[in-house]
DNA sequence: TTGAACAGAATTCAGGGTTC
DNA sequence: GAACCCTGAATTCTGTTCAA
């Protein structure tokens, strides 16, 4: 077996970082290793593995600590192999091959790389397992592989969201949470959204609360799912999808507004909370700008009842938004939405929303500044307490300055005064540098210091002030 | 078919607190 | 930074009924 000398940066490996395949000179791709010039072989052939798993088929799980089960990380690495069409002969040659870390596990499970705890076909059956499991897993939920899929995924998702029957008190704000949802993954072309609830409630423009509820309806509902995070500190990554089982309306009708147009007058600031409502959006974008419908057709279409689309007309109605034709049906009008948004004064709801969670951040921030540079000062201070006492040869501790003695001290006070403090030198930094991650990327902060809780009182403090001022925000 | 009024239920909001 | 939970006030929706 020829040495592999992975280069993490690059993503590249192989034989001393050239390509494994015989007679090949390029650089290699990852993994036994190809340069991606061998596709017809099934020794070399498939996509690099993402960097993530890259290290840890290089490192192994057996030294970390921080997964609950390896087993299941190591089911993730075949799932991605398998995701990026590696064979069965590649993938049992990288997971088998001992310059690997990740090759321990399958010899035994006692953690030294490469102890022979198996027999070779023991080892090639934990293999052929894994592999049988993540081709029926994949089975269940084929991969998205390129962008384009991830497109035409987005695609389904809102057409099915444009045709699901949103009625109910929730409807609306659950149908704008969606919408919000699906523009992040549009901005970005992926299925996967990364997104706090307090981005999520800028990008919806609702609030926190109706975020968080909307996203479990949304959840239930089987909209998305949570692949990660969401606990302890993490923003969560939700995964769109088009419901198993879709409720759809009976009629719709949306004529002249393309899906995505559906989407954008969801998420507008004229349809937001103390605006139109996004009850009023619903009923506007099934309304036809050519021909008219009685309230009971605009009913059915909306999912909304009878005296909901009456009252939502005639909100409608006094902003230019809809008209009746000499017949009495209705009729959506091509209004500026931007200037309906500045006559209800919603037109910087969305601002606004961003402005006050930018407050609580930089508050945050502050606070945590406050106690680093507090625990530094205790630090500093208590380093001083130790450099005045001189240990004597006699046992005893002379203070420099005053000429005290201290006599009888206990093994602890001693190693007190000698030895530098765990919570002192040791402690976990406090992170300051908690900024925003951009939309599509899941924030991961440093888990809360319990000490926090104290600063947390002062903090709570701080945003009374701000709140109690929060009329100018 | 449409408009209106009403009561009760449901939901939303901002704000606050706790925990990780 | 964020999740999660709670509260109380305000707002909206639903269902019913009646009238034009």
């Amino acid at each position: 077996m020829t040495s592999w000398t992975p280069n993490v940066q690059s993503g590249h490996g192989g034989r001393d970082g050239f390509c494994d395949h015989y007679g090949c000179t390029q650089r290699a791709c990852f993994g036994m290793l190809s340069c991606g010039d061998h596709a017809d072989d099934p020794m070399t052939a498939g996509a690099p593995l993402p960097a993530k798993y890259q290290d840890e088929v290089r490192d192994g799980f057996e030294h970390r600590t921080d997964i609950e089960s390896r087993s299941e990380a190591r089911f993730s690495v075949v799932m991605s192999m398998r995701n990026k069409s590696w064979s069965r002969v590649r993938i049992e040659r990288v997971l088998l091959d001992r310059n690997n870390g990740i090759s321990a596990a399958y010899w035994n499970e006692s953690g030294n790389r490469g102890g022979g705890g198996r027999t070779v076909r023991q080892a090639q059956s934990r293999v052929e397992r894994d592999i049988r499991r993540a081709d029926e897993k994949i089975a269940d939920s084929p991969a998205i592989r390129s962008r384009q899929e991830a497109v035409q995924h987005l695609g389904m998702v809102r057409a099915a969201a444009d045709a699901a029957d949103w009625s109910g008190r929730s409807g609306g704000s659950q149908r704008t949470v969606l919408a919000a949802f699906l523009a992040v993954a549009s901005r970005t072309n992926k299925v996967m959204v990364g997104m706090s609830l307090r981005q999520l409630s800028e990008e919806a423009n609702v609030g926190r609360g109706t975020a968080e509820r909307a996203v479990k309806a949304l959840q239930a509902a089987g909209w998305l799912t949570v692949m990660s995070g969401g606990e302890e500190g993490l923003s969560a990554v939700y995964s769109l999808h088009v419901p198993a089982t879709l409720t759809v309306r009976e009629t719709v009708e949306v004529e002249n507004l393309s899906v995505p147009e559906v989407s954008a007058v969801m998420l507008h600031e004229a349809f937001t909370w103390r605006g139109l409502s996004a009850t009023a959006a619903q009923v506007w974008v099934v309304l036809s700008d050519v021909e008219g419908q009685t309230q009971k057709a605009v009913a059915a279409a909306s999912g909304k009842s009878l005296p909901t689309v009456r009252k939502h007309l005639r909100a409608l109605k006094q902003y230019g938004l809809v008209a009746q034709n000499a017949e009495g049906g209705w009729l959506r009008l091509d209004a500026d939405l931007d200037a309906v948004a500045v006559n209800l004064d919603t037109h910087n709801s969305r601002q606004e929303r961003r402005n006050r969670n930018a407050i609580e951040r930089d508050l945050y921030v502050r606070a945590q500044a406050d106690i680093r540079a507090r625990r530094e000062a205790e630090r500093i201070a208590a380093k001083a307490e130790r450099d005045r006492w001189v240990p004597m040869e006699d046992g005893t501790f002379l203070n420099r300055e005053t000429g005290e003695v201290r006599d009888g001290l206990t093994a602890e006070q001693v190693k007190a005064m000698r030895e530098p403090q765990d919570d002192e030198d040791d402690a976990p930094a406090v992170v300051i540098d908690l900024t925003v991650a951009d939309l599509g990327t899941a924030d991961e902060a440093e888990p809360f210091d319990p000490e926090m809780a104290e600063c947390m009182t002062e903090w709570a403090a701080m945003m009374s002030d701000v709140y109690e001022f929060g009329g100018a925000l």
